[in-house]
DNA sequence: ACCTGAACACCGTTCAAGT
DNA sequence: ACCTGAACACCGTTCAAGT
């Protein structure tokens, strides 16, 4: 690819923004939030600093679009042929395996509220809210509830990583020096956290992550269930075939 | 300010820990996060910027520490002598209203899992949830999903009023533009978002926040149900006398 | 024990100057 | 139109030296 011949500081191709953006991918996810550098990033693409900033406005414009080239990609698969609720659970959990990948997102993700990447993923939530038969003046509440929680999951998953990497360990050493620590708390103080200690480490994030989301989905559904009693099936018949 | 001219130079009265963490915290509700600055704090208490690191390890215990002061100033109260339903709503509103006044709270909360402030909120949720009944299995999936909720919420408020504060406007201003750039997306692409525009700003985020506890109370209330048919109230008996 | 403040090793960003 | 790279205005952190 692109050899750069001899003795030429001068490149022959001219730097796209997508160059760019996939040079910060591979630079956050070998190096973490640190690793993306103007420097670092300028001499990866060998050029200077000030290059970069004829494509991207400024680091955040770098990273915004770091985080969105992967959320498209997540989001491309067109949601699978079930029921709003799978639908619902197969896109919370593909969030959470692509930010469990690429820790940077967690931090890129609330660091861009309103932009690309989250309307993405505000838009395949809503689209599913809808199908579930939310009534209208709700649909907000709920997006907003479940967005909220997979920003949550992602940034305490992204802190954990990046507080890991930091200290030289990985992140399973670090969540078990945490819960060490949380099983030598004061026991009047803090009973429930102390109790909770071993317990936390032998859960699967994943699973208590899709615990969550199901928490909430269940939570939907008792709301439909009391504003709307009667049979059930009749009304959610054509949303729930499978 | 404080001119330091000749020979002036030593306190009278030595520094304090606590001194510095009320300083930052000064400093970052009128600065926001960029306004926590080394040299910023030494010269608000007047000595160099090595003295602070005699008294904190680096820039996240700081943090940490100003947002553990907060947090345990807004758990202080002890919890009402409610339902445990009860408990937690006003658990997580106060946790909402303090965020919202310390926006940098936020990202202080996030980037320091596992550490004190985390554990104050930690403990308090999982006693209400202890006293809801949850079988001890789960308790620890239900604390994590009220936890990571609250931390998401934190999280994009805190990073609405930052950006605001980037670009020299208010909250409410920034908000607005954003709704106004989401009433203008593809239809064809984001039908939902682009719907979702002008609602989105009557909504009030306190109130989104409510109901999104409330979804997740509701889920619990729920599973608990499916889980032990019968009289609700026989066996919430014991746990629920307070 | 605690404080000083210069120095170090970085940052993001700008901008005159080049092609 | 696009790139160069030195320069600017910051950072957090360290550390010899002071009291």
């Amino acid at each position: 690819m692109a050899k750069t011949t001899r003795g030429t500081p001068r490149r022959e191709a001219s730097l796209s923004r997508e160059q760019i953006v996939e040079a910060s991918i591979a630079l956050l996810d070998s190096g973490g939030e640190g690793g993306l550098t103007f420097r670092a990033l300028s001499e990866r693409l060998a050029t200077g600093p000030g290059a970069l900033y004829w494509h991207v406005a400024d680091k955040r414009d770098l990273l915004t679009a770091a985080c969105d080239a992967i959320v498209a990609r997540t989001l491309q698969a067109p949601s699978a042929d079930a029921t709003p609720e799978a639908a619902l659970r197969a896109l919370a959990l593909g969030m959470f395996d692509a930010i469990d990948a690429h820790p940077w997102m967690g931090s890129a993700l609330t660091g861009a509220p309103g932009e690309l990447p989250i309307v993405r993923v505000v838009e395949r939530i809503g689209q599913q809210v809808r199908a579930l038969g939310v009534p209208d003046h709700e649909q907000w509440a709920a997006v907003a509830a479940l967005l909220s929680y997979i920003l949550g999951v992602a940034g305490q998953n992204a802190a954990n990583t990046q507080l890991a990497r930091v200290r030289g360990s990985v992140r399973s050493e670090f969540l078990d020096a945490v819960a060490n620590a949380w099983s030598r708390l004061d026991a009047d103080a803090y009973p429930f956290v102390r109790g909770m200690a071993l317990q936390m480490r032998t859960h699967d994030d994943r699973m208590d992550f899709l615990a969550g989301i199901d928490l909430i989905l269940h939570g939907l559904a008792a709301r439909r269930a009391q504003a709307q009693p009667g049979p059930v099936s009749a009304r959610k018949g054509a949303a729930r075939k499978k």
